[in-house]
RNA sequence: GCCCUCAUCGUCUAGCGGUCCAGGACGUGGCCCUUUCAAGGCCAAAACACGGGUUCGAGUCCCGUUGAGGGCACCA
């Protein structure tokens, strides 16, 4: 059974890369009918920062990434403030996989771990201080040295195991630790160039290195598929699990994301979160759509670009994932979001277009209003690249608009009395309607169009300014349906009153 | 400074020694469709970083150069 894992630390804002990484892992596991889950790395006491966790449960949630374990979602949601988030389930484990899926609930486990290391001679304890270190460095440094730590460079050897101190792994003098990534291939480190890692700090939390072992051999990680910057220290990874005796899982680093000036993507680069581009307007499908084929592609002649998750799931592999950086650059996203938006049910679309028309101020309060916005979608779904472009499109029938000025109102190469006329005639021919609907509207003004020899588009545009006060809009006679026949009339009404003196 | 990784159109990529005078998608330009705007269709411009090898043959393998990114914490 494939069981992956994303481990993000609540230090800020989740970025798209670290999505993009989780991604890669939730749909490697579900391929393969496995799980994925989600465990939070807050080892880090100084830059925890408060409601991140949450936030980034959230974030799974929105995209609709299920999970197979992880800090409770239905509690954080309930959770009043972000001072703190709560931990596993009740019973430590879920779906089979063991918790808690907080570390720093897992503290004596560390612990534990890192003083059998101590009893087989794998590791030591140490005790310099962080000025001792920095001056050691410092040393090391104008020496022209890369600094690595070793137990022979120890300041105080006589530690009382009840006195703060750190737990250090031996790494061997000589000899190389190699191993096959799933995406970089064959890797090899030279052990004489691995630092000799605490392990466990003096605060009694454990650093990174332990933990990720352990929890990912006690939670049963089949592949750990992480972020490019781990490769490095991979092979301490490695060297823990051989010491421990366990076996290690396969590892797959995949590249970073960049942005568009080639350096690694932060804040400066504007919307990076998920969050930031939900709130532009961009769909859950094309996001996660976009974020698979940063860095990966179905491969073997398979050109398809459009993918639903399903698609995705059955695809996806992490041998077709690239060894290189890829740029975030929102072209394609702007397309694909479109893309998928057209394919959304038109209902589905009203749903979530509304909050987005409603921060625009539009109004839809009454039954009536309702029926009009989802009326509106057919006409506007295939004009749509974000959701935040829909409000200009159909504000007009939800709120009365001023009068057009004269000159919008008088068509290409016409004059002034003809296009007055043209808007009588057609006031005329839109009251004297049967059934007030875009085919029978739409072939009684082209007849009007033959009858006064003009041209579709010179009439159209008068009657498009005269009843939405716009020059640019969806269908026109779809859109003056939903409008309805009294609006119209007395938009047109006006529109001839301001053209005639 | 030391170590590691990466390098195909502007961007995302296909390519796993010959079928590549390099394919697809976005974006760009043009044309068509057309009541505006979109959507859609068609066409076009656009890339194997550089230098050495290996081989009958290299975008594909090896080495080097250059460039880019990452790591070298009691941060993850």
């Amino acid at each position: 059974m494939v069981r992956t894992r994303f481990a993000p630390s609540p230090t800020g804002e989740l970025h798209i890369g670290g999505v993009r990484t989780a991604l890669f892992s939730w749909l490697a596991a579900k391929h393969a009918g496995g799980q994925f889950f989600i465990r939070l790395e807050d080892t880090d006491q100084r830059r925890y920062v408060p409601g991140s966790g949450r936030r980034i449960l959230e974030t799974f949630d929105w995209l609709g990434i299920e999970l197979d374990g992880g800090p409770d979602h239905a509690m954080l949601r309930q959770m009043k403030t972000d001072e703190d988030y709560p931990g596993a389930l009740e019973d430590g484990s879920y779906r089979g996989i063991p918790g808690p899926f907080v570390q720093s609930q897992r503290l004596p486990l560390y612990k534990q771990w890192a003083e059998w290391l101590i009893e087989r001679g794998h590791a030591y304890r140490a005790n310099e201080t962080p000025e001792e270190l920095d001056r050691m460095r410092k040393e090391a440094e104008a020496r022209r040295e890369t600094f690595l730590f070793r137990e022979h460079m120890r300041l105080r050897t006589d530690i009382d195991p009840n006195q703060p101190h750190v737990i250090r792994m031996r790494v061997p003098r000589e000899g190389v630790t190699r191993f096959h990534d799933l995406i970089k291939g064959d890797v090899a480190f030279e052990n004489a160039l691995v630092d000799e890692q605490v392990l466990l700090k003096a605060d009694g939390y454990p650093t990174y290195h332990l933990a990720v072992v352990v929890d990912d051999h006690l939670q049963g990680v089949t592949h750990t598929i992480r972020a490019d910057e781990w490769l490095p220290s991979t092979p301490k990874h490695l060297l823990l699990y051989q010491y421990f005796g366990w076996e290690p899982p396969l590892f797959a680093h995949v590249p970073n994301v960049r942005g568009e000036d080639g350096r690694k993507l932060s804040k400066r680069h504007g919307a990076t979160s998920v969050f930031d581009l939900r709130d532009k307007g961009y769909i859950r499908e094309a996001i996660i759509n976009f974020l698979a084929l940063l860095g990966w592609a179905p491969g073997g002649g398979d050109e398809q670009n459009v993918f639903t998750v399903e698609e995705l799931i059955e695809k996806f592999s992490l041998d077709h994932v690239g060894s290189s950086p890829a740029v975030f650059s929102d072209d394609k996203l702007d397309w694909l979001n479109g893309v998928h938006i057209r394919r959304l049910p038109p209902d589905e679309l009203a749903r979530r277009l509304q909050p987005f028309v409603e921060r625009d101020g539009i109004v839809l309060d009454t039954p009536e209003k309702q029926d009009r916005f989802r009326r509106a979608m057919p006409l506007i779904q295939e004009r749509l690249k974000t959701l935040t472009e829909a409000t200009p499109l159909i504000d007009f029938l939800f709120q009365d608009i001023p009068t057009p000025p004269k000159d919008a109102l008088i068509g290409p190469k016409m004059e002034q009395h003809l296009s007055l006329y043209a808007l009588r005639e057609a006031r005329r021919a839109l009251e004297s309607l049967p059934a007030f609907d875009d085919k029978p509207m739409e072939a009684a003004m082209r007849a009007l169009c033959d009858e006064l020899q003009l041209k579709p588009t010179q009439l159209f545009t008068i009657v498009r300014n005269a009843v939405t006060g716009k020059s640019v809009t969806p269908p026109l006679f779809g859109t003056i349906a939903i409008l309805g026949r009294e609006a119209a009339l007395e938009r047109l009404d006006r529109a001839i009153a301001a053209l005639s003196h």
